[in-house]
DNA sequence: GTCTATAGCCCGATAGAC
DNA sequence: GTCTATCGGGCTATAGAC
């Protein structure tokens, strides 16, 4: 007991720790990242995130230099975010059907659980990447033409129709991502503030039955 | 050939007709679609607009009093020009299979025609349709609803399976539009600086091949 | 690490002559 | 309709005291 008390004296004294900066940054780039979806880049001023952490703008900048640096730190935690959220498609010994059942929920979920971060990577994207081409050609790209690969074997295999596995690829991501960039108008047709357990899960179940219809090797044209 | 002559100084002489202006309108609306789309409302400077076209910057402002009326006639134009190229799910007495697929290739053509455009709309949603919201409401939800409505009734006549229709509808929303907000990924993925008639044409096999697929009651789970 | 102060720039918009 | 000139404000970023 006195010693918490102590400890927690020495703490204050101290100044604060490591732990602590940690999580001071890590506010500010949740801050920054919902700033920056709801206003853009330009749209946002970087006072507008000092105020919502209760830092005066002068302060932000002496733990993010500068503007740029903040965007690029949300784009960077938003990646390895989604990265470390999605399973590898050929991780496991799956089948096709299983495989992009998980796949599918997974990037499903990442909409709904970053939907921030999910629209701030979709404005950079449709912006033309200016800012963040180098980190998605070096990160993100690889990774989708990995999973290209997966369908080409599972074609090749006769485990799935022939469909065409790029576009197939194009349209799970826009399906799925359009579920944090759309939802605005989303909400607009369901008459709602916000989407609901009920509306992903009945995302998910159509996009599910989508894409195993489209793979399904009795449905072929 | 002398009346022409005399007719083309007369024009120059009695300075720009209203045709010139509804050219010279036209002209500033196209250059602004572009600029909106690559950097975004606050990104846009009114300045770089006016030098896109041959204009000082006040001079624009005397066609255009304000930057915000400028973008809401970009959105405007777009808006227009989507719901003059969209045909009704249920103008004829078209299949659910030739109705959809006639819907989806005019969708996938206007990313493809009118990829600035598309754009500026789908930045405007993401940040949560902060300026558009109400003409988003009054004009585009209205045909999304009659286009759920439509699925309904082919639900209901048996005639396609009984998938959630309001999901399909923003899954086809979401793949045709991703054509052209996330065309610059796709280029990285595809390695070409462009997407090209042979992607579209893949592009709308292969989501026709779903929609199709998906709304087969052969298929239905 | 936090503060005050401010440099230096760009922006949207207006005024008024021609 | 187009020009010059400019206002008033917001922005990123820096300097320097504490």
């Amino acid at each position: 007991m006195n010693q918490t008390k102590t400890a927690t004296r020495v703490q204050k004294s101290k100044k604060p720790n490591t732990l602590n900066r940690d999580n001071l940054e890590a506010d500010i780039i949740a801050k920054a990242e919902q700033a920056f979806a709801e206003f853009g880049y330009e749209g946002t001023s970087i006072a507008t995130i000092a105020e919502s952490v209760a830092l005066s703008k002068q302060n932000l900048l002496y733990y993010f230099p500068t503007k740029q640096i903040l965007y690029k730190r949300v784009l960077d935690d938003v990646m390895q975010a989604w990265l470390g959220s999605m399973t590898k498609l050929a991780t496991e010994n799956l089948s096709p059907q299983d495989a992009l059942t998980s796949y599918i929920k997974a990037k499903l979920q990442f909409s709904r659980e970053h939907p921030w971060g999910s629209r701030v990577y979709g404005m950079e994207v449709i912006t033309g990447a200016q800012f963040y081409r180098n980190e998605i050609k070096e990160k993100v790209i690889p990774v989708l033409r990995q999973d290209i690969l997966i369908f080409e074997k599972w074609i090749a295999e006769g485990k799935i129709a022939a469909i065409d596995p790029t576009h197939l690829l194009f349209t799970i991501w826009a399906m799925t991502q359009s579920y944090a960039d759309f939802s605005t108008q989303m909400c607009l047709v369901l008459n709602r503030k916000k989407l609901s357990t009920k509306d992903f899960d009945a995302a998910e179940k159509l996009i599910v039955d989508m894409v195993l219809a489209t793979i399904s090797i009795a449905n072929q044209r």
